[in-house]
RNA sequence: GGCCCGUUCGUCUAUCGGCUAGGACGCCAGGUUUUCAUCCUGGUAAGAGGGGUUCGACUCCCCUACGGGCUACCA
């Protein structure tokens, strides 16, 4: 049998994880509990200037929320830490000093701006600069000086970074599980910097000792690190390593098709691109906060690039686990689309029992305490199918547990007419002689007592009586039938919210 | 500019050479609900263009177009 699947969700800690960034940690998850392998969260911040503090936070938070917890993290920690690339470097520095004694990278001296001013130049004339083979031997670097002046230069510190000395001319064949094999000439490749002049590692080197040390079986990332795939592959090649299999994900495009999803293309769409709320002074808001269920979210982000090949489409976690594999997982990019996230949303909804709604919105932070638990799970019940996130079922049901506040004001001109007031007091009027009401079935009593309103007046409409009764205890012409909010209500409740209507009238 | 990836209804997608191109979201219409929503039923709408290969291409190959990604001492 193969070896042990292990998979790792990379992410870096610059800001707020979004869908792209969870469905890359979903398919990993996926694959990983499809396999019984194990799935490991690493974080990538070699870079100290974009680290953001709480991203590491968050990123751990939003996981949760989705139930993607890791089996090995800088939590929960594992075989193989530490899990945090920053701490790590004494592996780095190690096989890097490794590449360099095989000839398969070098010291390079050229400042910044030198090389700036080598792109500025190339760009002129219409060309770009690329430091490899081709001119390698014109630049400073330790393949050019000899190794008295390298040597010379080190003892001084002088500032440096370590490059990966690409081959002049190899084709590289290179796999991919989703978009099958790929061949690149290497001499289009540059001479890619392995660590940095800060004694940091880039990516390239840090990912690839990483996922080498950590027997990473299969590396599922985004579709933009195909370009990176061939050096990768010669960096394994020139370590002596075995490769893990390599899946790239397709990206995820904006909700108006332009470009892939980030912070901005969601914001100018208007709609929440992060799974929580990111910071409370910039008011970028999660789906958490939408009142989105973190299954809708999962099962709409599963079918972002994958689908199980038949027409199932309510999934659970679990559902996805059992369905999932690479094989399926589409190549071309997917466009965010926030109404069909609300679809899933709401199919969740109804998955749900009262009582499980309930948990959810008391964690929600609506305050439920003042009720029973019976009332507000048979309540919500009733309401449920009317919602997609918890923020309407919560306002489709309030009325349940307040009157209303307001009437809406398109609503007051559709049911109040000139006798309006007049029947609403013959109502309650009735409602106050019906000794039975409460134990009797509604219905039964707004019949008998339109019956009796017609025989004074025949020009009378059941909707005369209905349209108004509905705004005074809803405040607004939607809600539940009336029937069922009548007798959840009660006389007294009923009674109050009616004259309570009349008087704003 | 260079390199890479992609292209089926507006959107997410099925089809792995036989297609009257299927499903879902959305939208539209009807029904249910004396309201609104849900729900049900129906409808709308697609293989970028051009060349090949083949008895037969949405499917395989090439070109073009378009879209996207990468091209940092960021990941």
């Amino acid at each position: 049998m193969s070896q042990k699947v292990r998979v790792r969700f990379a992410p870096s800690p610059t800001g707020p994880l979004h869908v792209g960034g969870l469905r890359t940690a979903l398919f990993n998850y996926l694959f990983a509990k499809k396999n019984k392998g194990v799935f490991i969260l690493r974080i990538e911040d070699t870079d100290a200037k974009r680290k953001v503090d709480g991203a590491e936070e968050y990123i751990l938070r939003a996981l949760r929320w989705c139930g993607l917890s890791p089996d090995e993290s800088i939590v929960n920690g594992g075989s193989h830490g530490p899990y945090r690339q920053s701490e790590r470097n004494g592996y780095y520095k190690k096989h890097l000093d490794a590449l360099i004694a095989k000839g398969c990278a070098y010291y390079a001296f050229d400042t910044e701006e030198s090389l700036a001013g080598h792109r500025e130049e190339h760009k002129k004339i219409g060309k770009t600069f690329i430091y490899n083979w081709h001119n390698r031997l014109k630049l400073v670097n330790s393949l050019a000086l000899s190794s008295e002046e390298t040597k010379k230069l080190l003892e001084r510190k002088t500032p440096h970074v370590v490059r990966f000395k690409s081959p002049e001319n190899k084709t590289i064949e290179t796999v991919d599980i989703i978009r099958g094999v790929s061949k690149s000439e290497s001499k289009l490749l540059d001479d890619k910097i392995l660590y940095k002049s800060d004694g940091t590692p880039t990516y390239h080197l840090a990912s690839v000792v990483d996922d080498h040390l950590m027997e990473i079986s299969h590396v599922i990332r985004g579709e933009e690190w195909l370009p990176s795939l061939a050096l990768h592959s010669l960096l394994y090649d020139a370590f002596g390593w075995e490769k893990p299999k390599f899946a790239h994900l397709p990206l995820i495009l904006s909700p108006t098709g332009k470009g892939k999803l980030s912070k901005r293309s969601g914001e100018k769409a208007g709609v929440p691109v992060y799974p929580l709320e990111w910071s409370k002074e910039n008011k970028i808001k999660g789906y958490k906060e939408e009142g989105i269920l973190a299954e809708g979210l999962i099962n709409f982000m599963a079918f972002l690039g994958w689908n199980p090949g038949t027409e199932k489409e309510m999934y659970t976690l679990e559902g996805l686990v059992e369905d999932f594999s690479l094989e399926k997982v589409s190549s071309a990019s997917a466009q965010f689309d926030y109404e069909r996230l609300l679809w899933f949303s709401h199919k969740h909804i109804q998955e749900r029992s009262g009582a499980d709604l309930m948990a959810l919105l008391i964690d929600q932070g609506y305050g439920l305490e003042a009720f029973s638990e019976e009332k507000i799970q048979k309540t919500l019940g009733l309401v449920k199918e009317r919602a997609s996130t918890l923020v309407s079922l919560w306002s489709a049901g309030s009325y349940f547990f307040k009157a209303p506040e307001a009437y809406d004001e398109a609503s007051r001109k559709k049911a109040v007419k000139e006798n309006t007031k007049e029947i609403l007091l013959a109502l309650v009027g009735a409602l106050e002689k019906a000794d039975d009401f409460d134990s009797k079935p509604t219905k039964d009593f707004l019949e008998k007592f339109f019956e009796d309103l017609c025989k004074k007046n025949a020009a009378m409409k059941m909707r005369d009586i209905m349209l108004p009764l509905r705004l005074s205890l809803v405040g607004s012409l939607s809600g539940v039938e009336i029937g069922t909010i009548m007798s959840e209500l009660g006389k007294e409740k009923i009674i109050s919210r009616i004259h309570a209507f009349i008087k704003a009238c």
